[in-house]
DNA sequence: GCTTTTTTATTTGTATGATGATACTATCAT
DNA sequence: ATGATAGTATCATCATACAAATAAAAAAGC
């Protein structure tokens, strides 16, 4: 136990999920319903029958019901059994963080993310509203602000973003963007630790002039050109993040 | 039983959600976690003294917790307790179609899937295979000929939506569209009964050209052109929803 | 005095039995 | 046949017990 310092760069305890019984039966119910060995209305085995094939208790078959139950995937009825929901439509839509290694997935879902922001900055323009607009304007001086104190920037950028899905008055505009930045922000910010100082101030400031375009369409009330500025920003930040990441796989390479 | 024809136009049993202890103290401490009253990295309460708390048993506790670690938003530790989960990015993105009762919510999700569907019609446009236009082009004539019988055509419809989300070759785009399909096509589907049969014919005769128009687009490979289609059609799409959701309420308003 | 080991307490994980609630089914009386 | 009744199966909840993991305290060893 002493030698936990003998490893300074390694992430000490990376969230390993516990292996639990509840976890495996859940993840085994899962791929059987999305598999479609079980079929959207039938019956699940009642709770005696999974505890005899399964080899667990009660308990463990009860949690993982109800994670599905939660999750949408199945229904349960008092005196009737567990059923395979019928209406799909509740279950959320999942983007499994562990299958986003590759940097093709991380791309595809910048793309995805793209289409929305493109639109939402149509949206805003067509629609924000005065106070949203100063808003706006708030969030692009705090990344002036952050990047003055060398800064990465990359709270005050998704600010400046979330900000804009604001002003679409949609609200699911917000929380989708929101869901997607929280997958994608870790890995931006990771890959940019590898740039210079100066290579990377000239990005980030390049990023700003960007926004600056976006801003001023808003203002303008200008949809099309906030569409069309958002979607060169947009592009640009993702291919600028192909380019680091290839760049970075090249180096992890030859180490 | 004998009367189940009596109420054609009823859903017989609306799925109720049964209130159990669990959902409800499953709501409760996911409203405490996203609501910020527990922050990332905070311990929840231990079990007894939840027990104590709430006055229910260990069991209600236990799937609760259980269903809150599937959804990726408490990370359980033998001997220590659960704690709310940090890195809070595999929390999916869920919409709640309880909450989606109103007119207005449906159309900010139709909203929403718009902004995908565009830039997926720009996408595919310039990356489409031979084989993907193909599809495409055979689900535009399933259209026909769902139509041609008098049908309303949603499935079909809804296979030429996701054929284009296909030709992105990005796989995100199909999952993201069928998740929203899921959520608001069985709504579409309602309003368009209300219709009478030659207002319906030409309405989705309507449609079917403006399909034509994106289609075109991508077989030319012009991203422009099928982005503009595809944003006329979804809007009028959402603006003739519109229309109809407001008769709709305007007639059972009268009854 | 300090480090190492052992013990202890706390907490989640799992198992088990019992009771209540609910829905279907079979039986019986009318 | 129809409706009431009892019976059975099943999930929902409660209660208890023990196992396993962890951290903190206590003891032991040097």
């Amino acid at each position: 136990m002493t030698d936990k310092a003998a490893f300074p760069g390694t992430t000490f305890r990376p969230l390993k999920p516990p292996k639990n019984l509840t976890s495996e039966l859940l993840a085994h119910l899962m791929s059987e319903i999305t598999g479609g060995a079980l079929k959207p209305g039938q019956r699940l085995p009642t709770e005696q029958e999974m505890v005899a094939s399964f080899g667990v208790s009660r308990t463990v078959i009860r949690e993982a019901v109800a994670a599905l139950r939660a999750e949408g995937l199945v229904v349960t009825r008092q005196g009737l059994g567990a059923f395979v929901s019928d209406n799909a439509e509740r279950r959320p839509f999942r983007i499994d963080p562990d299958g986003l290694s590759s940097i093709k997935d991380v791309l595809n879902i910048m793309e995805l993310r793209m289409s929305v922001e493109i639109e939402a900055a149509g949206l805003a323009a067509k629609r924000r509203t005065q106070a949203q607009l100063t808003k706006i304007s708030d969030t692009l001086e705090a990344v002036d602000r952050s990047l003055d104190q060398g800064d990465t920037a990359v709270d005050a950028d998704f600010a400046f973003h979330c900000a804009i899905s604001e002003s679409t008055g949609n609200p699911y505009y917000l929380k989708f963007l929101e869901f997607l930045g929280r997958i994608i922000i870790p890995r931006q910010s990771v890959n940019l630790q590898s740039e210079s100082h100066q290579a990377r101030s000239d990005y980030l400031r390049g990023i700003q002039g960007e926004h600056r375009k976006i801003y001023e369409a808003i203002d303008a009330q200008d949809a099309a050109r906030a569409r069309t500025a958002a979607r060169r920003h947009l592009v640009d930040s993702r291919n600028r993040y192909e380019r680091l990441a290839a760049a970075a796989a090249q180096s992890t390479a030859k180490s």
